[in-house]
RNA sequence: CGGGGCGUGGCGCAGUCCGGUUAGCGCGCUUGAUUUGGGUUCAAGAGGUCGGAGGUUCAAAUCCUCUCGCCCCGACCA
């Protein structure tokens, strides 16, 4: 890590990652392998995340529960493909109260089977469904590599799990929640993220269907950011979730299962970022608006804290996220590069030639130097201008993290080309697929990129595949993955 | 688990090959000045069981054995 500010991403993309959470005070490192320690400024975005998150899923009928961190291990069981996936990654605990347990508990990885276990004792007739909780918690999954947010041993997440009375509801769910992903991402968090299924590769284990929101990483990686799972009746079968219909029938029930994590806030880094540090979008920022203070003479501090306080005031009776930076043993021109290392959308400087004028500056984050100035905003309306600013940062943010997507996705047709743009350009690249798994497989040992999503849109009639050849409809998305 | 790198003040490192004074340097930190519209400058100061255990030796950060841990790359994954 050099002295000031970040490693360029040019130069090393994941130092610049590393350097970014550590020097933003976003995570630290813990003493246990592959857990994280979330400090202050990234828990605060991870709860402005979840608060938007959540606020949705209220919106569209669902609430909140917890159920527990152990679950038996003959639970995971019941579900074939479940364990199979699951098996290599699991946390078990053995011992208790210093003996040894008579079954080993598992740290949950995720929480389909207690939820399950439960929801077969909740649901008894058709008028219990359909049955839709959420909760937040921490999961723990062994990973053999481990990177902070992207992918460590613990974390957090939310995971919805719904019971439905149809197949087509649980579908209908599985797809809502998915758009609820996409419309947080894109409107949170700036992120122009693809909605898709995923290919069965990748599939969650014990799903029917898997989709999720892709986003593009500032290297052209993609990041799978979101997952909703359409379950059919695997899990009500394997945990009994039985219901009456109106024909006095038994029915299993449908499930979904969908979930965002602290990935997220890795999303964030990685689509915004650049070689200042990080870059947050407005509206999850933990602090939206600095304020620093810049005076020459002693006699200049009393006026120029003044404005600043009042500034303080105003901006906070706003409803505005606003930190005054009024520290003495740095100078305005370190406070300027901190903050914005520290991603602030907007930084507010106010000096001695604004006192006598009785205004401020206002500075963008996404557009550096001069360019993002403006000078001369009146004091007494500062709470409007910075508002605006923060609308104007928010989707400007959006717009060029776009604008990147879109310059960064190449539709190829032949493998030669497939090879060919993906070394020179990466990114995501769009082709026909009609290959087979061991297809999918060759493709990444060869070209380390897989199938990241069938995308929902546009369809684009059928064409030649670009491995096999054949004539199909079907559109996949490749690119290289974290 | 395979390959690579590394454990020395808070952080980054030098010193280790070739054992030998009070274990250095930069940053940060503390105090005092100085400065402040893009990462000021100076002075003084605090701070180290050299990852751990054992061994060799008159003497170990340095050599030997064992051990713990971290980071990066790969196979797997939100």
């Amino acid at each position: 890590m050099s002295e000031l500010g970040v490693t360029p991403r040019g130069e090393d993309y994941s130092r610049w990652y590393t350097d970014v959470v550590q020097k933003a005070e976003l995570a630290d490192y813990s003493p246990v392998k592959g857990c994280m320690v979330i400090r202050p400024y990234g828990y605060t975005l991870w709860e402005n995340i979840q608060a938007a998150l959540d606020r949705r899923f209220k919106e569209t009928g669902h609430v909140n529960a917890y159920f527990p961190l152990l679950i038996p291990m003959s639970f995971l069981r019941k579900e074939a493909e479940h364990v199979a996936g699951f098996a290599p990654e699991l946390a078990v605990v053995t011992h208790g109260g210093g003996k040894e347990l008579e079954e080993p508990l598992v740290i949950r990885p995720t929480s389909e089977t207690i939820i399950g276990h439960m929801y077969s004792q909740w649901v008894r007739s058709y008028r219990d469904l359909p049955l839709l909780i959420n909760q937040w918690a921490n999961v723990v999954r062994w990973e053999m590599r481990t990177r902070l947010f992207l992918r460590t041993t613990e974390f957090l997440w939310q995971e919805g799990h719904t019971a439905h009375a149809t197949e087509q509801e649980a579908m209908e769910e599985t797809l809502r929640m998915l758009d609820v992903y996409a419309d947080f991402a894109i409107d949170e968090a700036a992120l122009p993220v693809v909605q898709g299924k995923k290919s069965d590769r990748e599939k969650f284990a014990g799903a029917i269907a898997s989709y999720s929101i892709e986003a593009m990483m500032g290297n052209g990686w993609a990041l799978q950011s979101g997952t909703s799972h359409f379950m059919g009746q695997n899990f009500a079968r394997a945990f009994d979730i039985k219901f009456l219909d109106q024909n006095n029938e038994f029915q299993h029930a449908w499930t979904t299962s969908w979930g965002v994590s602290t990935r997220m806030v890795g999303a964030i880094i990685m689509g915004h970022g650049d070689d200042q540090g990080l870059m947050l979008p407005p509206r999850l920022a933990p602090i939206q608006v600095v304020i620093v203070p810049i005076w020459r003479k002693d006699a200049e501090r009393g006026p120029v804290l003044a404005l600043a306080d009042q500034v303080h005031q105003a901006l906070r009776a706003a409803g505005i996220r606003v930190k005054l930076d009024a520290r003495d043993e740095v100078n305005a021109g370190f406070k300027f590069n901190d903050w914005e290392m520290r991603g602030v959308p907007v930084r507010l400087e106010i000096g001695p030639r604004d006192v006598e004028k009785n205004a401020v500056v206002l500075a963008r984050r996404d557009l550096p130097g001069k360019e993002g100035k403006t000078f001369g905003v009146p004091a007494p309306g500062v709470a409007a201008a910075v508002r605006e600013m923060l609308d104007t940062v928010q989707a400007g943010m959006l717009q060029r993290a776009t604008e990147f997507r879109d310059a960064n996705t190449h539709t190829v047709t032949s493998y030669d080309e497939f090879r060919e743009v993906l070394e020179a350009q990466g990114g995501f690249l769009r082709v026909h697929w009609a290959g087979s798994n061991e297809d999918e497989d060759l493709i990444k040992q060869e070209t380390k990129a897989t199938v990241r999503c069938f995308p929902f849109d546009p369809p684009e009639g059928a064409g030649t595949c670009f491995y096999t050849g054949k004539r199909t409809d079907r559109v996949a998305i490749f690119a290289r993955a974290y």
